[in-house]
DNA sequence: GTGGTCTAGACCACA
DNA sequence: GTGGTCTAGACCACT
């Protein structure tokens, strides 16, 4: 009878709010440079008082990811993270270990996700894949036109949609919590590999969506395998060249 | 970007408490006319102040499921009996596409994790699995001289223990603490299915050992597999059977 | 430990610049029928919003101290003549008590910074003092060719900085400072005792200025004693004969 | 007319109560170890209200000067500065330039304050140094039964009182604030040059004690220039030696 | 009876 | 119409 019960603990409701829009910040859902909401809506969404979503706030200014200012043009902004390629490769190189582990974990998920996404997927979720698809392309094709970073982020943002989106098509809401998990609280640097684009990036998403839409269970396992697995590989590369160049 | 953030709410302590200490009198955690720990040590396991304790006591007083007595004698009784047959049939019936879906989760997430357990373990993780089956045995041999309702509880905990080495095995964390979640955190009656302990429930965990011994990981990812979705066909006749008897 | 802690008032911005302003008017730095600066430099130079400036505004023009007119000629109008040599001296009598402590402390200070003065001095520091002086005996040579009173205001700001540059050759920030706290944030109607130019007012800071130049502390000393003492005295002949004019 | 208005700045309530419970705690008015009146009191006494006071004991507690423990033992506990000597030696010589400075402005200002409250004392003003002079000696006589930083201080705590009086005792307000300024925001470490009691230390107290009483103005400014720079000369022994020990 | 947290509402400074 | 600050009052968790 030792020891039966989990302990408990409290969270301020301001330490949840903090997590709550750090999550939704890293995954992209609110773009470097866009304003959020307002204080007092902000408040409004996440039914607490002014005051506890500004001690929230306090906390996510001190750690850089958004910043004040205030009069009428003024607003919460976030800020882009900016890890030089020097800083992020030293990053990169130092967490490998738990990289290996996080992605062996992910590989395992986001495979299964796909194998089920494509027995279960609805046309709504294909409709939904699509549009991702779609803008994801339309961001590489129109990368030239707008703020390189920008373009990343926004490709980053819709990488998180798209894979959320298998997610739900798999039908499985477990399976979809731990994606967003792996994404957003443990998975910082997700295909900020790219620094500018890389024209193939999209190319086994389309697959993907293939594979999916014509139900083939096994291929779109595989697909998912080989695109999570090269992403690894990719960052291998980064933390074996850097140094060299950093 | 309309209403993109949940809203928060924060539990007040003795609520969590109040939840954690029902969830385990339904659960059978506790039998009836048995007495919980004493205050003092529920307070230390559950990490709140003893005033926060009583406050949760005095709820679950309320509700009728214990009662307290002082004295030298005194203490906490488990008052009401935990859930009966019909009442746990029904909960599982309303509950069954939840469990479904949990069980889809987990037999990926564990099917996963003994397939690298049959490669990554170590001499340690194999002891360790050992003396946890021979606990098993014994709990199932034994069966007769106790209270069955008491050794299903400690074979409940000891499958718990054998499925969490299983993980440490793997080498993975994130897959350990998948498994954990799932046991834990998540309302999951596994094995609760078992109203006396049934001979072959230990069957698979043997077979499980020596694949993951002899390091043959597809044999320990079928054993699983099949061990797994063996508990959700107990649990789907359970109901299936339930409502004619209940 | 009772009531060891002074109750805390924190001013509105606005309020400040209200009594920055008004004293400012009070001692006629801004004469009648003079124009204020624009209102963007005075934001400027106050260090706030035009639109916090604008609400010291309209409050000192509620009280008639100041006008605005608007288009090309327009602008904020000094309206009321500053405090009458009645009112001034009225003024004077009521705060006697505090000027005899004022003085007490600034005869303290300025007249050690006046010794060291004399032993640290720097070639830079002498010509910046002797160009002070050169200004002021000019500023007294001319004054009939302008209004005395602006002729005046052009003393006191000149005198302030003879007493400055004093507190930078003594070398010892702590004595600048304290100079600088007695003269500006204390209200301090140094040499506002002249409603036109004393001949003699300048006499004491050549003298001064000698025996900084030769290094004789205990000179410069006595002189500074003096010289803040002489202030000191004319107050208090003001107070003594102001009543019977008034 | 340039510039001629000074900056305005507004101060958040919270800074200026941060300000004023550092001044107390660094005069010494609160002793290590001690509590705080309860946080709805010293709201009370500050003005404010209590969370505009909990800003201000978070940033305290940042500093590390206090620290805070709820229950009903609990409430907000005064620690003890802990540099350790090789610490204090470093930051004294590295601070040695400021420290002149410091100490040639408290010169003057004590000297000239002891000289005017041999003159101006009052009844009242003898028996409050009296009492502080005993306290003093009390101290240093039953060191040995209490713990010795305690001691040092308890000891500072009354000298700062002790020199506040002479302020006091001067009849000038303006000498008074300028002592409390230069011990509280500007000098830190006065006397903190004894890490146990130095018998001698109180001596000159007495003496200064004597002459005040006795109304000998010059004999009582030179006891306290002798005691001043006294203090410097022992940490300029401090700065020589401790670097070999250290 | 302490500190810890949250709330609803208000006013302010700002662009 | 934004963020910045302050308030009065309430309840909670704790020792």
């Amino acid at each position: 009878m030792n020891q039966v019960l989990d302990p408990v603990q409290a969270n301020a409701a301001y330490e949840i709010v903090v997590e709550n829009l750090r999550r939704a910040l890293l995954l992209g859902r609110f773009l470097p440079g866009e304003k959020l909401p307002p204080e007092r809506e902000l408040a409004l969404q996440l039914q607490v008082s002014r005051t506890t979503l500004r001690e929230a706030l306090r906390v996510l200014e001190g750690e850089g990811l958004i910043q004040s200012k205030r009069g009428a043009t003024g607003g919460i902004v976030v800020q882009s993270p900016h890890m030089s390629h020097h800083e992020f490769v030293e990053f990169l190189s130092r967490r490998m270990h738990d990289l290996k582990q996080l992605y062996e974990y992910r590989s395992i998920i986001e495979t299964a996700t796909a194998r089920l996404a494509a027995t279960n997927r609805s046309e709504r979720d294909l409709e939904n894949l699509s549009a991702i698809v779609e803008k994801m392309h339309a961001l590489v094709a129109g990368e030239t036109l707008d703020d390189p970073a920008l373009v990343v982020a926004k490709f980053l943002a819709a990488d998180a949609e798209f894979h959320a989106a298998i997610g739900t098509a798999s039908g499985n809401p477990h399976l979809s919590q731990a994606i967003e998990d792996i994404r957003a609280s443990k998975f910082l640097p997700i295909g900020a590999v790219f620094s500018k684009m890389d024209p193939k990036a999209n190319e086994g998403h389309a697959e993907l969506l293939k594979a999916i839409r014509d139900q083939k269970p096994d291929l779109a396992a595989t697909i998912m395998y080989n695109h999570v697995n090269g992403t690894l590989a990719a960052i291998r590369e980064l933390v074996a060249s850097g140094p060299q160049k950093g």
